[in-house]
Formats: structure tokens, C-alpha cells, sequence
DNA sequence: TAGATTGAAGTAACCGGTTACTTCAAGGCA
DNA sequence: TGCCTTGAAGTAACCGGTTACTTCAATCTA
């Protein structure tokens, strides 16, 4: 077993005195006398004594620790949150347990009971979850934040990206630069983020009475890049593709360019959720921003906020509105390279 | 407190039956009646009865979570660890429990003995740290896989990459290309890794009887794009830059595009550690693959390897030798677009 | 000086599970 | 019929901490 060390009754023994006054001195209690203090910090080092968490979470009913239930998403996204969440964690003092929630709804619940006893609160992030089933069959007094849900009835700490607004913003910003016949490419069939974006796109088109067509994706690089090659195979007479995430942009932009389509000056193209790579890709690709890693942050901070307060939690619905970058691949802002630069003597 | 729901005695009493047969149904045990465990059941669905991981693990003495030791690194290379980590983790049932290990040496070790109890193993990457202080204060009995760490005393499973040979490696490459003025763009100067990149490229420039430079650096796309910047207002006579990692040489890279200087017709370009982003950057950079991902599950691998054996745990030493991977900064393999390609019908 | 107050340390119950050991009843055998 | 096995359920100890409550001695008040 890994967990048999020293413990809080061996070091009382070694110190002669008693396990309430070994915890009290070690955890900083001030009606301990300083020599028995001493006394203690000493065994305790001479044994090298280190506390079992374990043990303290049970006694003390806090684990010191968020549970944060995944998907099995694509790379960036998830990353970025975990990297958003991690950083708050840091801030608070706690610790994140990571768990990943299977696709199939009873599994999940499963998973996320797994959770009880060894996290304080959740965040769950499962686009592809119905919330009501989900939330229905948890401990109900676990603080918890969900994030990117879809609609349901009940009461629980909320952030939501409005992938609807980014969408529209996204079509009307095609309109505007000329192109009136659009294509997007979806992501997966049940994700409540993926079916958002694509009304937002076909709604918005049906506004401005301009064309827009779907094509099914999966938010995964393959997925543009097939995508990106039908449109070319079928010779639509399409003017701007609207990729529902930047990875399935970034495969079409692929095929795009290895087939000579300029962009954007042949064809505009944009993605969803400007990931890292967005803006580093040649040409630079326009994207809606979505700032996962602060939707982490601010979930962490939701759930820090209620805690010294009663445990009522009123429960809150946060809107994050997303935010358009135009970069090159739908407005060319600066010359491909500029030769009156200062010159590079190469030899 | 956020742990209060129905226990074990609970589910006793309601069903009429002991908590050891509340327990051994609940757990599979063979030796309980059809009858009373379908009574247990019941009652344990009446009540909503949800298990207390933290109290079964302390009674069982192990958690099912492995820890994850992880300085505050930069995106790519952290976030491809866990994934790697984390999709290990799902086939071997466990959970992963993320936690900073501070710059600080003494703050690190605490950091680590907070796990104590909370973790049946550990991953500790922290290459800015002396291995030899952080093992010599932990818990000697807990299962641990040290990734990058600098040489050491201690006995412990370990990983290392290789980050000499695939220095020499890619020093070797740009000679053959017909490089012969080398800048290594460094990494922070306490972490090993970096380290040794740079004695790599020191000694095969020496090797090889060509000039090779260093650059201070710090793993950050800014310190990339800084060396850069510094390179061409000197006007040294360049030929080949080596960033010691990826980020570094895409902020390179930015600032010679910028510049108007061709990759790698004037300037040859190189990483290292193939993240995602560097086949997707145009040109596509050079680099030397570390598969980050695959060293978390190999780490995994390791650790779940000697679970059902002995403790002896007899320390294994395993080198990853890391892959060249060579692209357009650094050889041309395709022109930038085909004009041959399906023309596009653009309205 | 007796009795009340105060401060510090000790005892043991508790957190919520698991399980070695004990108990008890039913069936097997002589 | 009486004793022994066998199987299943119950009791209580344990995992390793924390802490309410108790004990006890020293100091303070009248």
C-alpha cells in the first residue's frame, strides 16, 4: 500500500504527548504551549511525518479539490480550459480531478458519482449531455458550475457562450465583405454548441437573404479538409465557407491552398473559438473568440465566490458574448511580405 | 459541508440488514443471498446512495487517482502532456489530480507531500528542479515516474528525452543543407531540457568546424521573436536559425516574414518538439518530434506495469530518442501552390 | 485558605466506508 | 438423534486524521 507511513499516533508516542496536541500543533492551533509545539515539529521530522490527505478530508468534510468532467474533446479546446481552470486552482489552493465523461448518459452519471467524497465542487463541461438527466441523478449539495449546457429546468451555476450572436456576427461580417454564398460546416450532430452555431449561420442567411448551405463536420481537422474538398469536387459556386471550429477551418484552409484557391480574394473563410493556432496559420484566419481559458477562470471563481456565503446558491446564468477577430483570411489587412523592410545581407 | 448524504448505515437500516452486507452487496461480493441484495439495492435507489470515494479509499488504502506534478508551463507542451496522461488514465480506470509543482524547491516538496494520501502514484515533471532535494523528501513508498528530470542519485522509474542527440540531429541537418552560421535561439536557463539542447547544438557546431551562436531565450513566442529581431538589426551573417523550441521559432518566424525574408531560400528556420502548430504554420517548420503525449503514456504504462508486481520496483532508466522531422524551413519539398490543380469557378 | 476561574493537555467519538472475526441456522453424516 | 460442516449475515475494529468534551493543575478571588 502506498499510503503507510508514519502516523499522527506515532508521532504522538515518539513526542510523549497526545494526538489531539500533535494535530493542534501542526496545524497551527495557538493554545499549544511552545515547548510542546517543539516537541512535536521535532518528532514529526525526525519520522518524517507528512499528513494523509485522505484522512484529513474525511474528518474535515472538505477534500480541497474541484472535480472537472470533460468530454473527450478535441485538443485545443479542452486544453485551453483545463489551462483556464488550472491557473484559478492555483489562485484558490485547490486541486483539479480531472475525470472525462463517457458519451452514453448512464456511464456519465456514473462517472460523475465516482466524484463524491474526494472533490468540493464540479464543473462540468458536456455539450453532448442532457442536462436535466445529468443534473437530475447528481448529490445535489455540490456546488457546481456547468458550462455550455443546453437548456434545461434545473438549478445550477451557469456560464454559456451565446454561440448564436457568434455565428450571426460571423455571417453578417461575410455579407459585409461581399460573398452571398455561403457554405458551413457543422460539428457533431449532438453537440448543443455545434447545433447553435449552425442556426445561427442558416438564420442569419435566411436574414439577409443570401445563400447558405450545410456540410457535416465533426469539428476535426479530416472533417474540413473533406469538406473543403467536396465544395471544390462539387464546383459550388460557393464565395465563403464558415467552418462551425478553427480545426475544421484549418483543414479546409489546407486543401484550399494545395488546390491555388486564393485567400480570401477566391474564397473567404473563418472559423469558431480562435485558438492559438489561429492567428499564426498564413493567412491568419478569422474566428469568433471565445476565451475558453477564462470561462475556466471565471467557473472557478463562481464557485469560491458562494462558498463563504450560505449554501442557498441562488443559482446564476451568465452569458459570455463572444467576440469577431477579422484576420486575413477574410480581409487582407497587410501585404503578404514587405520588401522595403530592412534588407538581411545574406551571404 | 458538501459530503452529507445518505452512508452506508443508512442504507442498513432502511433495507434491515448490516452494513457489511450492505457493503459486500454493493461491491459484487459472491457470498450474499439473491434476496438481500436485491434489498440492499432497493434501498440504496430509495435513498439515493451514493458511495464516499474518500472514505473508501482511506479504508482501502489507495485512491485511484494518480497525481500529475506540472511546473507552470507554457500551452502546448503541458496541455499535450495531460492529454496523453488522460486518455492512459481512462484505460486503466484511474483519475488524474493536477497539481503545480512551485519554482520554489522547499515549496515543491510541500507541494508534492500535499498528494500524500490523495494519489497511488505520481508524474512529476519538473525539469527546473534538482531531482535529488525533491525525491529525497518524498514519500518513499508511493510509485513515481520522473519525466525530463535532471541526472540524478535517487532510484526512480524515469523518462527522458533525448534532447542532446536531437540537437546534434538537427545541427547535423542544417549543415547538410548548406548552413555554416548557426544562432541557437536558448531556452530558460535553469531547466535541463533546454540545457541540453544547447549543449547539443554547442558541440556539433564544433563538431562540424561551423559557427554556432547562442541567443538567450525563454521558451515564449515573444523571446523568439525578440532574437529574431536582434538578429536581423545586427545584421549577422546568418544563415540558419534553432530555436530551442517551437514557440520560439514561430515568434521567429513572424518577425522574418515580416522582415521580407524567405524561408528558407535566406534564412533557414528549425524547432523542436513538433506541436501541433508547427505543420500548420506556413512555411511548415522544422522540427524535431518529442510525441509528449506518448511519453504521458508510456508513463501511465509504466506506472500500472509494476502495480500488480512486487514494490521492489527494480528503477528504470528509458530514453525516448526523439525524430527529425523535416519541412519546408528548412527543404523545400512542394512549391507554395499548383496553379495545375481543379480550377475554381468563382462566380 | 477554600472555591472559582482559566488554560492546556488528554480521551474518545467521529468522518464513511471495508473486512476479519464471530455468530447462528440449516443441511450432512454417523 | 446428535455432532460437524458449511454458508450467510452480523459485530466491531480499523483506515488516519480532527475535535467536543473531560480532566487536571495553576492562578485568581473573597
Amino acid at each position: 500500500m502506498p499510503t503507510n507511513g508514519p502516523t499522527v499516533r506515532d508521532v504522538a508516542r515518539h513526542a510523549g504527548v497526545s494526538v489531539a496536541s500533535v494535530s493542534r500543533a501542526l496545524n497551527g492551533i495557538k493554545t499549544v504551549r511552545p515547548d510542546v509545539r517543539k516537541l512535536v515539529e521535532d518528532a514529526a521530522r525526525e519520522l518524517g511525518y507528512v499528513p494523509h490527505a485522505g484522512a484529513r478530508n474525511l474528518s474535515l468534510q472538505r477534500s480541497g479539490a474541484v472535480g472537472v468532467a470533460l468530454p473527450d474533446l478535441h485538443g485545443e479546446y479542452f486544453s485551453e480550459l483545463v489551462r483556464g481552470l488550472h491557473q484559478a486552482a492555483l489562485d484558490h489552493g485547490t486541486q483539479l480531478l480531472l475525470s472525462n465523461v463517457p458519451q452514453d448518459p448512464e456511464r456519465a452519471v456514473e462517472a460523475l458519482n465516482h466524484l463524491r467524497g474526494r472533490v468540493d465542487a464540479l464543473v462540468i463541461l458536456a455539450p453532448h449531455l442532457d442536462p436535466d438527466c445529468l443534473l437530475r441523478n447528481l448529490s445535489p449539495n455540490l456546488p457546481t458550475v456547468l458550462l455550455n449546457g443546453a437548456p434545461h429546468k434545473r438549478n445550477v451555476h451557469e456560464l454559456r457562450l451565446d454561440n448564436y450572436a457568434g455565428a450571426q456576427a460571423m455571417v453578417q461580417h461575410l455579407h459585409d465583405r461581399g460573398c452571398y454564398d455561403l457554405v458551413h460546416i457543422a460539428g457533431p450532430a449532438g453537440n448543443i454548441e455545434a447545433q447553435e452555431r449552425q442556426r445561427g449561420f442558416l438564420e442569419s442567411c435566411a436574414e439577409l437573404g443570401i445563400n447558405g448551405r450545410i456540410l457535416a463536420g465533426d469539428f476535426s481537422e479530416e472533417a474540413g479538409a473533406a469538406a473543403a474538398s467536396e465544395i471544390i469536387a462539387s464546383r459550388l459556386t460557393t464565395d465563403g465557407i464558415f467552418a462551425a471550429n478553427d480545426m475544421m477551418a484549418i483543414g479546409a484552409m489546407t486543401v484550399l491552398k494545395s488546390h491555388g484557391i486564393a485567400l480570401p480574394d477566391d474564397m473567404a473563410l473563418a472559423g469558431f473559438d480562435d485558438i492559438p493556432l489561429a492567428r499564426l496559420v498564413t493567412p491568419a484566419l478569422t474566428t469568433i473568440r471565445v476565451d475558453i481559458a477564462g470561462m475556466g477562470k471565471r467557473a472557478m471563481a463562481v464557485l469560491f465566490q458562494d462558498d463563504p456565503k450560505d449554501r442557498v446558491n441562488t443559482p446564476i446564468l451568465e452569458w459570455k458574448i463572444p467576440e469577431l477577430i477579422a484576420r486575413e483570411t477574410t480581409t487582407r489587412v497587410n501585404p503578404r511580405t514587405d520588401p522595403s523592410a530592412a534588407a538581411h545581407n545574406n551571404p
